[in-house]
DNA sequence: GTGCACTTTCCTGTTT
DNA sequence: CAAACAGGAAAGTGCA
C-alpha cells in the first residue's frame, strides 16, 4: 500500500507545484515538465499527500536527468530527510552534481559522496526516473519509503493511455453514452490502489461499453450523461451520476476521511430531497483540495495534445484560444479532480465566465464554446511549453 | 473568528 | 427548441 501512494505523492507534488503559478516565479516557468510521464499527471493531483507540506519541491515532476545542480541538492536533502539521515554525515559541498552527472552515479559512487543514504539515493533515484532497474549494479534494495512499484503504475497508465489514443481513431462527435475515459485523471490512480491493474471500469478505458466503447472516451471522461443536464440531473446523483460510470463499489474514491464527518461539498449546497438527503448523508465530501485552478486544468489538457484529443482544440494557438470540443467530457474530468460527480459545463463555464473579469480569461464573442486565455493567465504559450518538453 | 479567494450551485434571461 | 452564454446571488472550503 505505501508503495502504491508514491505515485501519488509523487504527483501531488508535482502537482502542488504545477499549480501554484499563482506565485509569479512559478507563472514564468514552463508548466509541463518533461517528466517522462507528466502528461499522465493531468488528473492525477491528488494533493492530500505530498511532501505533506505545502513547501514546494523544486524537483519535483522534472526528471532527474534535467535537475540542476540545486535541485539535486534539494532533492538530497528531502532524502536525507525522509531517511532520518543524520545530515552531517553528508557533505554537500562535495556535492556537485546535476541531475545528469548524478544520473551517471553508479551506487558506490553515491554511497562514497553520501554515505549510507547513497544506497537509498540510488533507488529512489531510478525510481523517479521510472526506469525498470538500474543501468548496472546490484538491483537497488526495495525502498522502505516504498515508491518501487512508482514505474509499474506508470507503466499501467500508459497502456491505458495507448488504448485511449486508439479509441480516439474513431471519429469524435459521437460519444458513447460512456465516456469516461480520461486517461490523466486522479481516480485512475487512487482505482488502481484498490483495483488491481487491470481495473477499467472507472473510465471506460479498457472495458469499454460496447457502441460507444471508449470512443469518445480517449481522453476524456465524462460521459454525456443526462445527468449532466443541470445541476445534476437530479438529486439523485448525490455520487450516482457516476455510477454508471463508477460503480460505488468501484469506485473506492470517497473513502477514508472523506465521508467521516459530515463534511459538505465546496459550494452552494443543491436542493435536495429529502431521500436524497437521508441517503447522502453519511457519505463522501466531494470536496476538493485546494491548489488546483480551472484554468490551470484547462491549459493542462490544452497543452498536452497527446491528451486532449477529442475534448479540446486550440483555435489560435499563439492568441491563446481554443475550443471546447466535448464540453461536458471536460467538465466530468473536471469533477472528477474535484471529486465533484456532479460537475457540468453550466457550472464549468460559470466558473470560466468568472475568469473574465480577473482576466484570465477574455470573451470570445459570438463563438460558442470558445475562450481565450487573457493576460492573467500563464503557461499555455507555445515558448512557455516547448523549451520545457525537451 | 473573520475576511477573502475561489469555486460550486441555482436561477433567470438572452442569444445562437 | 435546445444548447450555450451571461451574470447575479448564495453558499462552502481553505487559508491568511
Amino acid at each position: 500500500m505505501a508503495a502504491t501512494c508514491e505515485i501519488s505523492n509523487v504527483f501531488s507534488n508535482y502537482f502542488s507545484t504545477m499549480y501554484s503559478s499563482d506565485d509569479p516565479t512559478l507563472a514564468s516557468v514552463p508548466p509541463a515538465p518533461a517528466f517522462g510521464a507528466d502528461d499522465l499527471v493531468l488528473a492525477l493531483g491528488s494533493p492530500q499527500m505530498a511532501l505533506e507540506g505545502t513547501e514546494k519541491a523544486s524537483w519535483l515532476g522534472e526528471q532527474p536527468q534535467l535537475w540542476s545542480k540545486a535541485q539535486v541538492l534539494d532533492w538530497v536533502s528531502y532524502q536525507a530527510e525522509k531517511n532520518k539521515c543524520d545530515p552531517s554525515t553528508i557533505d554537500l559541498s562535495r556535492c556537485e552534481l546535476d541531475g545528469a552527472a548524478l544520473c551517471r552515479c553508479a551506487p558506490e559512487d553515491l554511497r562514497l559522496l553520501f554515505g549510507p543514504l547513497g544506497d537509498q539515493l540510488y533507488s529512489q533515484l531510478w525510481d523517479l526516473r521510472g526506469c525498470p532497474q538500474a543501468p548496472k549494479g546490484p538491483p537497488p534494495p526495495p525502498p522502505q519509503g516504498g515508491s518501487s512499484s512508482f514505474p509499474d503504475e506508470l507503466s499501467w497508465i500508459m497502456e491505458l493511455l495507448e488504448k485511449d489514443s486508439l479509441a480516439l481513431q474513431e471519429p469524435l462527435g459521437e460519444q458513447g453514452p460512456f465516456d469516461q475515459g480520461s486517461p490523466f485523471t486522479q481516480e485512475m490512480l487512487e482505482d488502481c490502489r484498490q483495483a488491481s491493474p487491470p481495473y477499467t471500469g472507472s473510465f471506460g478505458v479498457g472495458a469499454p461499453s460496447p457502441g460507444s466503447s471508449d470512443v469518445s472516451t480517449a481522453g476524456t471522461g465524462a460521459s454525456q450523461s443526462p445527468h449532466a443536464s443541470d445541476s445534476g440531473g437530479s438529486d439523485v446523483d448525490l455520487d450516482a451520476p457516476d455510477s454508471k460510470l463508477f460503480p460505488r463499489d468501484g469506485f473506492p474514491d470517497y473513502k477514508k476521511g472523506d465521508l467521516k464527518h459530515g463534511k459538505r461539498k465546496r459550494g452552494r449546497p443543491r436542493k435536495l430531497s429529502k431521500e436524497s438527503r437521508e441517503c447522502l448523508e453519511g457519505k463522501k465530501s466531494k470536496h476538493a483540495p485546494r491548489g488546483t485552478h480551472l484554468w490551470e486544468f484547462i491549459r493542462d489538457i490544452l497543452i498536452h495534445p497527446e491528451l486532449n484529443e477529442g475534448l479540446m482544440k486550440w483555435e489560435n494557438r499563439q492568441e491563446g484560444v481554443f475550443k471546447f470540443l466535448r464540453s461536458e467530457a471536460v467538465a466530468q474530468l473536471w469533477g472528477q479532480k474535484k471529486k465533484n460527480s456532479s460537475m457540468t459545463y453550466e457550472k464549468l463555464s460559470r466558473a470560466m465566465r468568472y475568469y473574465y473579469k480577473r482576466e484570465i480569461l477574455e470573451r470570445v464573442d459570438g463563438r460558442r464554446l470558445v475562450y481565450k486565455f487573457g493576460r492573467n493567465s500563464s503557461g499555455w504559450k507555445e515558448e512557455e511549453v516547448v523549451g520545457h518538453r525537451n
